[in-house]
DNA sequence: CGACTGCTTGATGTCTCTCAAGGCTAGTGG
DNA sequence: CCACTAGCCTTGAGAGACATCAAGCAGTCG
């Protein structure tokens, strides 16, 4: 149980569908909603299975994974924290969901925040305004992972993680170079890429060896020539 | 202006969002309809531009065009009858919506058409469970681009556009082959499937060699082994 | 008939995957 | 403190898939 103060103090409160809400709405979603925290690779909603939850990422970042026939598995999308976990209305959940990294999120049962879309059409509004630029971001990833290349996809990846800037180390001046860890794996990054392990490995050596990026560690990253980076990226 | 009667004959009545409507709400968003016919190449709403209208897709199909930095145009999605055009509560379009062939579309002014949505709960409902259902094509389509090989991706388009119906020539018995027209010329099948007009064309002519499908015209596809193209699709 | 458009086919190149081996780092236990 | 192990990462060699470049073919329209 959330109480309306957590809700009040919220995080992701001015990103996610419930930030538009006023002080008794947010008490009801409230009453309803559990803060939970994920280990990495814990899994929230299974395809195929019951949808039995839905929420908000708080912190952290899980993954879609959508399996195909032959068992397969690939990630079809991520989310942070703001974004909206599972399927109102749905059956079975479309995709497995998945934390990344240690992740923290609030879940509501779905069939009371059902009921209690049907009851708030503000809500419900909220959700569906959310869900539209949703879709907006997802059509936009299609054109990233169709049409580049693996040096466009991982300079693009490098970019999106520095903007995030949730794992920064340092920042000396405005201009000066940033370092950041990465919050994946380099098969993670892979699967997010739509590339292999190997590939994401020789693309980072090679803006290594460019002097475009420093890898001080091996998850650590540091941008030395940004705009290099942003035109690799496009 | 869509008559009523109009709108209960519609031909996408039961796949669209306005299906579960009763009389009187469907005579309200009537009121609000008008029906467009459009060419090949036609653009309904330009990326970037304000999103005036929204509407359904009734016959034919649209497809969505983002546009990259450097001026490329590539294809992120298609939108078939009883689809969702627009993007209600949002200033500027996303993507430009153009027409791959002949279509005929049903818009509403995007204004009235949200305050009828805030209006009736109902309306609002359907339209963010379609919504959310297009969240999760959109998301499988990821996968089918990323993961996908050229002849798995041929075949399943085949098998696509063979289970849509709309352009059959002949089915002669329930498991006899099926022939029908391709909507989209080589390059359109090439630019939705992320491919080059090239490989599209081979990944045909493998087929026909196999003695899976047949061509007896140009845009004329004739499912000879639906079995085989299935495995092939995976 | 000639020009045009869309499709097919061939030759070549390149990017990324696959397979394989080895290196680095952290943690474990002697 | 030093082997030892396990997991992750890097690097190399080779293969395969698809793109690119380049003709050539088949309808269609003036």
């Amino acid at each position: 149980m959330t109480s309306l103060a957590a809700c009040l103090n919220c995080s992701v409160r001015n990103r996610s569908f419930c930030g538009t809400l006023d002080a008794a709405d947010l008490a009801t979603l409230g009453g309803l909603g559990r803060r939970q925290k994920l280990s990495q690779g814990d899994a929230v909603l299974w395809a195929g299975q019951d949808a039995d939850i839905c929420g908000n990422v708080l912190h952290g970042a899980l993954e879609l994974i959508a399996t195909t026939s032959d068992g397969r598995a690939q990630n079809v999308g991520a989310l942070y924290p703001g974004d909206f976990i599972g399927h109102p209305y749905a059956d079975a959940a479309a995709f497995t969901v998945t934390a990344i990294t240690e992740s923290e999120i609030c879940t509501f049962p779905r069939a009371p925040f059902e009921r209690l879309l049907a009851r708030d059409a503000k809500l419900e509004r909220q959700l569906l305004v959310q869900t539209l630029a949703t879709l907006d971001a997802t059509r936009a990833r299609i054109l990233t992972l169709t049409r580049r290349t693996a040096a466009e996809k991982v300079a693009g990846f490098l970019l999106e993680i520095a903007e995030r800037g949730e794992t920064v180390r340092s920042k000396p001046s405005p201009t000066g170079p940033l370092t950041f860890d990465l919050p994946l794996n380099r098969g993670q990054i892979a699967d997010v890429l739509g590339l292999t392990i190997e590939t994401v490995s020789r693309q980072l050596t090679k803006l290594k060896a460019a002097g475009i990026i420093a890898l001080p560690g091996v998850r650590a990253v540091t941008i030395r020539q940004e705009a290099a980076l942003k035109a690799i990226a496009g």
